[in-house]
DNA sequence: TTTATTTACGAAACCGATTTCGCTTATGAC
DNA sequence: GTCATAAGCGAAATCGGTTTCGTAAATAAA
């Protein structure tokens, strides 16, 4: 039953292959009573195309990769949720990988797209991502990326970021409004382009607001769950303890509530906290969370949307067609004054 | 250069396709010398064998199906890093497909399922789905299906499911023990067993302490998020208020503490709430969440795992590797007694 | 020395849908 | 009535690995 193909479809229909295939693609060659019969035949016998000898013979898969760092953030599961929306809108397939934040295999999930697994691909980088040398290998194959948050700034490609920086420089602000003298800022990595903005934006912010800077302000947290914890407690523990943290993504702000718990310092009388976040539960937290909330979902649904116009428009270039969805500040308890 | 494919690689050695096939495949047809130079050309000329042929000639895809209803949910995203942590290692690719609780959808995803895109499929079906029918016309192709968390009753197959039953009795056991005389239970489904088992298990809990049982107590969230809300504080405001509540899910917890705090109910004291849950951020929720933490990693692993076996070990029948992984209830502050 | 077997490789069929090209018949133009 | 065109369909090539089968040379068995 299940092992029809179609040339046995086409035989039941005394009709060639080729006929019957051009009749399933609608294809004006054939007239509309042939069609008919076929696609009734088609469905009678529950015909499904083979995806694979389709997929060999026309060079293309209706599959798109998603290459991205891990699914268990509220910022990546919101952007799948877009992605996968306009995906199957256009009647795509979704392939997803996850580099668990590691550069090497970044690299051998890409190299593996040289089969022509799929055409085309979403990415956010890893966080060791040093480069774009592997990106651009696959790009220069034909295969059109378009980078979301995490993007390879030297790549000639679409970019769908937030405005990290502005967003940030505002965040910062905002503590500073709020009376804080001394700012930390928790980084996930040292070459990521959005650390960096965001780390930027950060210290535009105390420049322009004459507060001065100290290298034990900035933690660097670019391991895992545990170390991040350990190195935030060791900041919270030193004599110039920070009044103020800006935490560069969710994961981090989480970390931070944690370490004020166990260290029993109060969040926002000893320390205010805001956080890049997409957390659905910072309205509920103890204290309830200030975020900087992404647009996760639209920053997923643009980036595929250009993805399928670059795929189907033949001469749609993805160079000029970078976008930046601003972020929204949610102001709520962790930034309180006394 | 991105080109190259078996044949010009075979002219390059001046052999045959077939003999470059069989020496990248490690044939002992080949000798040694030839396979070293086969590698040799390969990786110099950065040959990336074909994925579909391949799959069209061998009529496997390594690649294996993702089914369920949402991604923005911590069980589920959890549940995917096990399964693709299990698929990586064994060298297989994941496609991930959200029905977004709707049947309709799922079923239109497994019929395409028949083209043989994949080689086998992980489940958690959706609110809706009333039978297996559609999962059993692709089992029935030899297609191995193997469900997690929400699994179709009636389908001879495997299924990872946690103690769904026992730790929902435990969990109203818990409540009844701190004191709360009426306890509500927020079902998401009528229709799913997960959401049935939980449900009584809650009510076997309930008789055995002779605790008398409305209707009312039990409500039905199958909606979407606002009408949760709403469902919520309309139980919340009625004049029998419950003083417990057990939430078969997550998102339900965050609702009735959104509810409460809109409200103006405070929890524990007013009303106690323990949840099947794997928020990051149970602990530092205001108050903290008691929780039954499904194994959901781990869960995702042993389906993955299981049905990496039933793809190659020829012999090897899923419907006698059902596996039940207990839940862990850890007890927090919305269940504290006064 | 002859026959049997192994080794190492190539030619060609194959997977199943798509697409080019060609052929026949019907229709239209003049 | 003749020639051009269009409509409708089929044969066969094609996509790029994989696999079967065959064959020549080398080695072993007799």
């Amino acid at each position: 039953m299940g092992k029809i193909n179609l040339r046995t479809l086409a035989s039941q229909l005394n009709l060639s292959a080729s006929t019957v295939s051009k009749a399933l693609m609608d294809s004006h060659e054939i007239s509309t009573e042939t069609k008919q019969r076929v696609h009734e035949m088609a469905t009678e016998l529950n015909y499904v195309p083979n995806s694979y000898a389709s997929s060999l013979r026309r060079k293309k898969s209706t599959t798109i990769a998603v290459v991205l760092p891990e699914v268990a953030d509220s910022f990546f599961s919101l952007a799948i949720n877009g992605i996968e929306s306009v995906a199957r809108e256009k009647g795509y397939h979704v392939l997803i990988y996850l580099t668990h934040e590691s550069f090497a295999r970044e690299q051998s999930i890409l190299k593996d797209f040289q089969g022509g697994r799929v055409d085309g691909i979403l990415m956010s980088v890893s966080r060791e991502t040093p480069n774009g040398d592997h990106v651009k290998e696959i790009a220069a194959q034909g295969i059109p990326v378009v980078f979301f948050d995490r993007v390879c700034e030297e790549m000639d490609t679409a970019k769908i970021t937030t405005d990290d920086f502005e967003s940030s420089y505002k965040a910062t602000q905002h503590l500073i409004e709020q009376g804080c003298k001394q700012i930390a800022y928790l980084s996930i990595s040292e070459s990521l382009s959005i650390s960096n903005k965001r780390m930027m934006g950060y210290r535009e912010a105390l420049t322009d607001h004459h507060i001065r800077q100290y290298p034990s302000d900035i933690v660097a947290c670019n391991n895992d769950a545990e170390q991040h914890l350990l190195a935030i407690k060791k900041m919270m523990l030193q004599k110039r303890r920070p009044d103020g943290i800006v935490a560069s993504v969710e994961k981090l702000a989480t970390a931070v509530y944690i370490a004020c718990k166990q260290l029993g310092i109060l969040i926002p009388r000893q320390v205010k906290v805001i956080s890049f976040s997409n957390l659905e539960t910072a309205a509920i937290l103890n204290p309830s969370l200030t975020t900087i909330t992404q647009p996760a979902f639209d920053m997923g649904r643009a980036a595929a949307t250009l993805l399928m116009k670059a795929l189907n428009k033949p001469n749609f270039s993805l160079k000029q067609e970078s976008l930046v969805i601003p972020s929204v500040i949610t102001v709520r308890d962790s930034t309180a004054q006394d």
